[in-house]
DNA sequence: CCGATTCATCTGATATCACAGTTTCATATA
DNA sequence: TATATGAAACTGTGATATCAGATGAATCGG
């Protein structure tokens, strides 16, 4: 009961009933981390999980083993599961990697996409639109999310697909956090900064993968400044990070 | 002991004696399918995997579900494990990725690398090419992995590695497979094609990303036909796939 | 001789138990 | 009051038992 309140609606029973326990509690798992359920460094235990989803430990183990080998979590022998933290080192490498990863499948989705896609895409960024002028984060957030990978979906790469969810799956927890914090220090975050989700669209409309391309490398640019704001707070060298970044942002992509 | 002969000194004791037993069936297993010692689309049991591997059940159901999250193997429920096949398609849409990632590792590695850390290349290279000359092709096939991950991960960037890494232990059976038959049909496999190692050298030595990206994708230009060869025996597609090939060879990386 | 059926065997999936470190906190000591 | 201590509770780890579904070979019926 304890364990329930703690992890609210963690249970597994809502997904779909037909797959093994291992692999909902899987993907119960990963949603929760995408969705701020879990902060950075939260400590969890393998029975406590194993409770709230409702299912022993030993789906439970399978799960976590495997959120440990992606860098979700990190499992310390014989104390504790602790939610990875991003340090900002690391965020600017993954921003690295999710240039060159997201950049490719949105200039892929450009030369592959079909008009009803565009369809789709178009109505998931009004939906997303609406939560961001009421100011849903957290539905706005979760939008933000289909939205991004039904373009990538759009690319027909299935491989392709999977890293960047995996690096998605590294940055939810901090995402959720630090947004969350500068939203309710009043900073603008859903008021701007979806231009380029416009720019992205007229691209894929027009069959355009460099301006595909350049559209999504935008508007990387648009969280990068929160999350940073928020990942220095704790970090001491924040004078190489940026250094870094800006050296990055020079880099043709 | 029929097991242990199946998988031949799978045995987990020869690992560094700390770490978890999950954690050394993991990597037994990744380097078991670097090696070639399972072949795409064989089957195996978790009995028979924890008896060769000397453990229980439980650490190999650990390893083998997030080896199986990774795509390298295929748990069908209630039935068997599956080595993961590769198919023709796939193995483009890796290429793909290929270029991606390993060009861009090996690009920041010419920025990032010391010079001890070439001549370390530079020594592994020097013996991956003794091992070529005398046709010893699995030594080779290790040397090249431990040439090529050596420059990756000068790149400094340990993520993307990782990701590298990933994309590897999926084509590593199909790989080894291939490359052997290749090579037992009297193809030309180890006598040439390390051109390309040479240029990355001089590209590492000269500081120069755009050269070192370029003889890094000229590399794996080598392996390719072998592999399509080898992949397109059993593939219905070749058409098609070549197609893609070719409008690949036509992207600007 | 061929196809359907049955039953023993095998397989993955899950829960549970036992164990050895770790943490925690109340107690004892100075 | 501050620090040391030790036992109880907790934690991940690994092995095992059990179960339902899948497999395969022997059996039966044609």
């Amino acid at each position: 009961m304890a364990v329930a309140r703690l992890y609210p609606d963690l249970d597994i029973d809502a997904s779909p009933g037909e797959a093994q326990l291992h692999k909902r509690a899987y993907d119960r798992l990963c949603e929760a981390l995408m969705r701020g359920e879990f902060s950075p460094g939260q400590k969890l235990t393998f029975r406590s999980l194993a409770e709230a989803l409702g299912v022993s430990v030993t789906p439970v183990r399978e799960a976590v083993s495997t959120l440990a080998a992606l860098g979700a979590l990190r499992v310390h022998p014989k104390r504790h599961i602790e939610v990875s933290k991003l340090s900002a080192e690391a965020y600017v490498e993954m921003l690295e990697l999710r240039r060159l990863l997201e950049g490719h499948a949105a200039a892929r989705a450009a030369e592959r996409i079909t008009d009803s896609e565009v369809e789709q895409i178009v109505e998931i960024n009004d939906g997303l639109m609406q939560y961001a002028l009421a100011g849903n984060l957290r539905k706005a957030m979760r939008d933000n999310q289909r939205f991004h990978f039904a373009v990538y979906r759009a690319s027909r790469s299935a491989y392709l697909v999977e890293n960047i969810e995996r690096l998605w799956l590294l940055i939810g927890p901090s995402l959720n956090l630090h947004l969350a914090e500068e939203y309710a220090q009043g900073k603008e975050v859903l008021q701007s900064g979806f231009e380029n989700h416009i720019k992205l669209i007229d691209a894929l409309q027009e069959r355009d993968p460099s301006a595909a391309l350049s559209a999504i490398i935008g508007d990387m640019g648009v969280s990068c400044s929160h999350m940073l704001a928020g990942l220095l707070r704790d970090s001491s060298l924040s004078v190489s990070v940026l250094k870094e970044l800006n050296s990055l942002s020079e880099t043709p992509a």
